[in-house]
DNA sequence: CGCGGTGTTGAGACCTGTCAAGACGTGTGG
DNA sequence: CCACACGTCTTGACAGGTCTCAACACCGCG
């Protein structure tokens, strides 16, 4: 059940028998939640930290005007608020995208497990550390690329993310994002993400069709996009 | 010398004496680095983290076109790196604005010392996940703020950061960024940011002059901004 | 069968970028 | 001490990317 998430962590280093034990006793309960909620508000103070076990689910932000931005998207394997255990509120929003599963840990356990095994507590510092990335990256995409790039450069990020937990089928993946929530990850109205996919399409890059993404020039794509994955910190090292 | 830091640490969360001394036991050595330097190259082996005493430094990333994206400012107080302690490596540059000093903290040193200090080691994870909220806020900024309201957003952020570290004189403070620079922080060309402070000039909400910012219509701007500073987590919990 | 959400298209407005030129201050070398 | 180069700030004219508003097609679902 959290078998995703043992694969994006032992990507980054080695998880230890006990310590996968001690991981799996951490998740004391799962819970499902429908598409297009917010799960955890903004400011709400936290006991506990969810793991996703399956479906999408997004950090977003509300504007005055109404408006939304999505600062991070994420998929099964990710500890989506693990960040709470030291702030223990959030400055965001964790709002289901499709239906979703989450494995609930409570601080209390999350504490005496990290400080039985540092090497964890290093390692989850790893996780959110590598969340901070994908923000910085979100930042430039957002500051300095254009909206094709931009676009671009988010399907290259989802693709890589999924094969870590084994969500991709060669370069596709199920994609169930509106052109609206697309726009929201990408700082565009949904008319522009509409004509910018249409670019996509004509360009013969990607194909997106019943909630799916097919990359069919994924080397064009990336560079299209200034695409490197650096940033995602896709390799095992003792942390 | 590391004042700045402890002042940082303990607006977050109680420091004992014997922490505090661990926290000096870190630092190693002092460094000083002259303006407009990459001091952290991206991708480089890290084996020790930089805590910056005095100076401006910025998290830089370079595009291909030959222009840069800075997606956070720190100053006196901020440990630059301490994501690198366990990510072994940075996706980013740091590149100082002013001439800075840094204190040297061996990455050997740090782990003993965290492994010592559980309570430090959350201490410091707070840190980087405060930076990560930053970086969050940026996001918001950028995808969906105008650039008059980005703008000030930033003058607005940076008040409150350097309040926390004594740094400001009222709502006052040093800004040593060009133009150039600050349009770097905010996806924007140095000649719009050129137009964009005009108008918060105009506005009376702001002077800019002499590498001194003078804030005049506090909540004026915070309101222009739709600034709320809920994410910078201003406040002492247990962590 | 009607309704709401989603995707698509068009026309026009507006925000921000691009290119270019000049003013100003500062540091450097002759 | 002056001449000059250089970086920074400023301004103007224009281009272009993205937004806004609007309308319509399509579809799943109650």
């Amino acid at each position: 059940m959290i078998d995703a998430h043992l694969k994006k962590l032992r990507l980054r280093d080695d998880i230890s028998a006990e310590e996968e034990r001690a991981i799996r006793d951490m998740i004391s309960e799962v819970r499902d939640i429908p598409a297009d909620r917010v799960v955890i508000r903004r400011g709400q103070e936290l006991r506990e930290s969810l793991l996703l076990i399956d479906g999408w689910v997004g950090r977003t932000k509300d504007l005055r005007d109404g408006g939304r931005q999505i600062s991070e998207l994420q998929f099964a394997g990710d500890f989506t608020d693990m960040h709470a255990f030291t702030l223990k509120r959030l400055d965001h929003n964790i709002a289901t995208i499709t239906p979703s599963r989450f494995g609930v840990a409570q601080h209390d356990k999350v504490r005496a497990t990290l400080e039985r095994f540092p090497h964890l507590a290093r390692v989850y510092w790893t996780m959110t550390n590598i969340d901070a990335a994908i923000h910085r990256e979100w930042t430039v995409s957002l500051g300095r690329r254009s909206a094709l790039a931009r676009m671009a450069h988010l399907f290259c990020e989802i693709l890589e993310r999924l094969k870590v937990v084994g969500l991709t089928q060669g370069n596709e993946y199920d994609f169930p994002l509106t052109q609206q929530e697309l726009g929201e990850c990408l700082g565009l109205t949904s008319v522009h993400v509409n004509r910018t996919l249409q670019q996509l399409r004509k360009r013969r890059m990607i194909t997106v069709e019943e909630r799916r993404v097919a990359i069919l020039d994924l080397p064009g794509l990336q560079s299209l996009a200034d695409f490197n994955p650096d940033y995602l910190y896709l390799e095992n090292k003792p942390r």
